[in-house]
RNA sequence: GUGAGUGUAGCUCAAUUUGGUUAGAGCACUGGACUGUGGCUCCAGGGGUUGAGGGUUCAAAUCCCUUCACUCACCCCA
């Protein structure tokens, strides 16, 4: 009986490994640039840490996430993470790290666990690369972030990524906003969608983000959050905005943007792009001024984002990245027993020296030793038979230009270093 | 959680409409032509419980039922 993988928990095999390594190294590249220090936490946390900070009636909490008790204490549940920000905002608060600075940039790549129906650009596993800036309220903390996401996807080569912006108001403000659309809301609560209705309880702004037609029609009139901003807020986010112009990132206003976790405040993101299907967020968050201290940290603020990178990888295909790294400088090809012994330890001999190499263990055909050199692209192939052996020599050819010369094998480590290190 | 679509060799697909000998092809793999020299060419070979289980039938990859997996969409999100 075979086993398989689970649903929704995807390999992720060599050919589209190297995709993830060249997104990886491109994200690190833009964090140190912009003074990101990694962070790496847990895999599991306490349920209530992501109750607590993604509010308990969100979809994540309620239905998504994986949730078991651990073994010895039947008491304390534990998640498997769904996201990394609460995460991040916990280490924050328990390491104290705002004693020493309160300003933090920080930055994390892993796992995230939620347990929805797989589609396209969605897993039950799936890998997250976010950045949070903590301890600054100002616009230029949300700028940089977008700046430096815009920075990365043009670096890894993503186009037509588009960028929308919205303001979701603070705890100032938005309650008069709630307040507001709930009341247009109810006028025409009859002819929303049964699932609006049910929003309208839960979290009336998603109603705005409905995609049905009828429900459309009906918001294109409601009230929109600008207009209840206060003074904070929109000094803030107009500052972001300005901030952008004078950087010449490209943006659009969309005030029916609702991000699905509650702790987000004043300024929220989402790039998109349409070759995604309907999963069509490839990064994507917003300011949360209330978080660390709702985490039992001081009043902090702080914004960050979440990008998914399957979707990323899925955007950038598996073209083929420069495999250099992976071809061996040198195939040794023996023929004879002789010739085998005395390969093993040349061939480590030269792996110490920080050569590359490959050798075949099984003593097939000179033809088939000479395909799979071929095939696993070695720049060089070393043939010893047991005549080399004898004379002392072995012959040395050039896989991309087909010389080939005999060279002794005294010193044939030096020989092959020289000539390796040399190309 | 709901709906739809698809499951045949490692991969891409034929044969399913109209049930009928031994389920084919290309690519890949292994070997040979070339007895110690890769790619190209030619030849040969290995590889299948037709996703699984049950049913109908003289006969099932093909029809029916069940189940599983995958995919896409709803929902939600990165």
């Amino acid at each position: 009986m075979k086993i398989s993988s689970i649903k929704g928990f995807a390999d992720i095999l060599p050919g589209e490994v190297e995709t993830w390594q060249f997104v990886e190294q491109k994200a690190r590249e833009v964090f140190a640039l912009y003074n990101f220090s990694e962070i790496r936490i847990p895999i599991v946390e306490k349920t209530e840490l992501f109750s607590r900070s993604l509010g308990e009636t969100t979809d994540i909490v309620e239905k998504e996430m994986y949730t078991f008790p651990d073994q010895d204490a039947k008491e304390s549940l534990l998640t498997l993470r769904p996201e990394g920000t609460a995460g991040v905002v916990r280490a924050y608060v328990e390491a104290e790290l705002y004693k020493v600075e309160p300003v933090r940039k920080l930055y994390y790549l892993g796992p995230m666990f939620r347990r929805e129906r797989p589609q396209k650009g969605r897993l039950r596993q799936f890998y997250q690369i976010g950045g949070e800036i903590l301890g600054r309220a100002d616009a230029y903390a949300d700028a940089e972030l977008l700046l430096l996401l815009g920075e990365f996807f043009s670096n890894v080569g993503l186009d037509g990524a588009a960028l929308e912006l919205n303001s979701l108001g603070c705890v100032r403000c938005r309650p008069a906003y709630r307040k507001e659309l709930l009341a247009f809301l109810a006028q025409q609560e009859n002819k929303l969608c049964g699932n609006c209705r049910r929003r309208m309880e839960r979290n009336p702004l998603r109603v705005l983000d409905c995609k049905e037609e009828s429900c459309v029609a009906i918001t294109a009139g409601a009230p929109s959050i600008q207009g209840f901003l206060c003074q904070d807020c929109r000094e803030h986010f107009e500052t972001v905005q300005k901030l952008l112009r004078e950087t010449g990132v490209d943006y659009k206003l969309n005030p029916r943007m609702v991000r699905g976790l509650d702790y987000y405040c004043r300024t929220t993101f989402e790039w998109t792009s349409d070759r995604l299907g309907s999963q069509n967020a490839v990064a994507a968050g917003g300011r949360y001024d209330g978080l660390v201290e709702d985490l039992g940290g001081p009043p902090t603020p702080g914004v960050g984002f979440a990008m998914g990178m399957e979707r990323l990888v899925l955007l950038l295909g598996t073209r083929e990245f420069d495999a250099d790294g992976a071809r061996p400088s040198v195939y040794f090809v023996s023929v004879g027993d002789g010739a085998r012994a005395w390969a093993f330890p040349a061939a480590h001999k030269l792996r110490r020296r920080g050569i590359s190499v490959e050798m075949d263990g099984e003593q097939k055909s000179l033809k088939s030793q000479m395909r799979r050199a071929d095939k696993v692209r070695a720049r060089y192939v070393l043939i010893v038979g047991d005549d080399e052996l004898a004379k002392g020599t072995a012959v040395l050819r050039n896989m991309d230009n087909k010389e080939q010369v005999e060279v002794r094998l005294d010193g044939i480590d030096e020989a092959l270093a020289e000539r390796i290190n040399a190309k």
